[in-house]
DNA sequence: GATGAATGAGCCTTCATTCAT
DNA sequence: AATGAATGAAGGCTCATTCAT
């Protein structure tokens, strides 16, 4: 008895979190892959290597599944983002700025435009007749921390001189337009060529006078 | 059956596709509201006031019922879109073009990013899975048309010495991305509030030297 | 066309109407033999010859299946003892009236404790958790039914003057209770020993001083 | 393990027939109240306190839980039932028997109809079709073993010239049926009036000539 | 002995689609 | 051409029962 009280609880309480989580990681992969309703859960119990009553021991119902795996999904899209929006707090006084927004552009294109990005937005919209809140709740977990993180960042660079003054919200909106609105016209658009072009017209826009 | 050849025939034809219309207008609806998979035959036969038999003597399947009717609907989207574009032919050389940028891009709004638009677009990817090139043909139908006249405006207006030397595809982009980007971030934003900063901070960037 | 209006009409109608009674008649057959939760409508589909969503396209549901089809069968069991009831008319003034009550207790034993009859009883007061008033439903369409049925014709006797004076009702309720009684005791009793039974000791209460 | 058998076999063989009779308690219970195919093994676990599992550490199955609470119950009722027909023995030579089968009859309606009476006749005939002998069964711990104590004490009185000459089965089975048919027509009759209109017909059916 | 977690099996229900009229 | 009715196929969910602790 004593002598698996300290791992045996352990390990119960790890084995159950880890299980959801395969559960959970799962049903991403395979909503993604299927959408909401040509998804079954049978599949999505193969996909996390369990049985199906198992899913639903952790999970209330498919519509759960969903929702809860779309929104973990999004919470990872916009802490990968994060970090790449704090990287911007790298940019010495003197540095190039037109360098600085490029790799941050280049790097919000990885965070926030890869495969589970783009999986999490389709996801939430596509639904959104079943989950009426679902989008909003992706678009709170992502996009707009993002914005609200680059917009800190823009103010400080208005602070310093770097930018004209502005709305910091704005700003931060127009740059993340420039970067990922072309994507719409060419999907397949060169990452390096779209920070590029981003960052170059940002600056046009909201450079120093 | 003979006897109604020279005038059946007719109403029939007219009759024919005018229900045609009716049930690919009912379906467009109904999955709007309710989804792909929601939506049941039975539901759009209703709306479109015919039974469901119906329905199957008109289109194939449930499949090419969604297709046809998101197609059509983004048909209509793009044509009201163009519209839109082309009344910037009519900016007189000495006119103000941050105005007229304004103008086009608050009917932008209205053209592209109405109720039934926004279902087009929500509709062609939430089952990109199904229907794997629907996406395409949906953006090829709205959104390339669209920038594709957007382009071919501003290269005039490039030539007239109003906008300084650029790619016209990539400013097109870059216009319609500063327009309706921000919705991203605040999906009840006030077209004209919208429609002002784009052109504003396009002219910026674009603006003569 | 117009030579199917008089029969196709009518085929139609008794073709849907028929159906549904095959399948209630099958539905009660396969509930009284094993019972609501053992039974599965497919078994009841195969019983009454359809396919299980025909079933479904008749009754709503697993549950108005079970209800109706046990209304249905109480209605018949109601019909059959009424007609047994109202043999009693026939007695005439002086004809001997044990022999008169000893026949309908016999007939009664038949129609209203035949196997219907029970699995009736057995069915509403089996699901009473999940069917709240199927019992009171069915008993009004039996019980209540063949008790006021039987008054009217002990209140006659009583105005003829071959039973003394009382509450038909109770009456009524009494003599049945000494014909169906003792089968709780002796479930395989000779219907025959048991009318004899009752009505002799029915005369010894209810006859006239 | 070693270490607790002298005080802990008796601990555990108390605790153990305590918690038994706690699940079969609460197994009645539930299945009094949402019959056997509704009842899941977690509520009667719930109910009795336990786990899942513990409930099969005492009972080999569902179905041997449903048997076993069901003919405990009915133990119940025939005990309760024959309490009160025992209570007939003391009826004076000289005192009213008619008070003294009034008196009797109000108890056995209240030990023989009460809630649980009533769910136990349920339960056994509504899985007559799971359980073929558990109504017989039932009816042996119950019906059975209240006729014969009432057809002992009949018997006493034929003999002691109270009654007249008769069957003593078929007798009590009559009392019996007075007293408790007119239950099926008005579930909600008054104890006592059901008494009083059975030892009154009774009485003149079989009491002295 | 008691429990948390996992599973295998089964059933209700829905719906796209096809016949017969 | 249009419809009422029927069906084949498929999937969500529940639950009795069993391991591992």
């Amino acid at each position: 008895m004593g002598s698996e009280v300290s791992t045996g609880a352990g390990r119960k309480a790890r084995g159950r979190d880890e299980r959801r989580q395969a559960i959970l990681d799962g049903a991403f992969a395979v909503f993604a892959r299927r959408g909401y309703a040509q998804t079954c859960v049978q599949e999505v119990a193969q996909e996390a290597g369990v049985a199906k009553p198992t899913v639903y021991n952790h999970l209330a119902d498919k519509e759960s599944l969903y929702r809860e795996a779309v929104e973990a999904a999004a919470d990872r899209v916009g802490a990968r983002s994060l970090a790449v929006v704090e990287g911007l707090r790298e940019v010495a006084p003197d540095a190039d700025l037109r360098e600085g927004l490029r790799a941050a552009g280049r790097g919000l294109l990885q965070a926030c435009h890869d495969e589970e990005a783009r999986a999490v937005h389709r996801l939430a919209s596509a639904e959104a007749a079943r989950f009426p809140d679902l989008e909003t709740s992706a678009r709170e977990r992502t996009a707009l921390r993002i914005r609200s993180a680059l917009a800190d960042r823009l103010a400080r660079l208005v602070l310093a001189g770097r930018l004209r003054p502005c709305e910091p919200e704005l700003a931060a909106e127009h740059f993340l337009a420039l970067l990922t609105g072309p994507l719409v016209y060419r999907p397949d658009a060169e990452p390096d060529a779209l920070a590029r072009a981003a960052a170059e017209v940002f600056l046009r826009a909201y450079g120093p006078g």
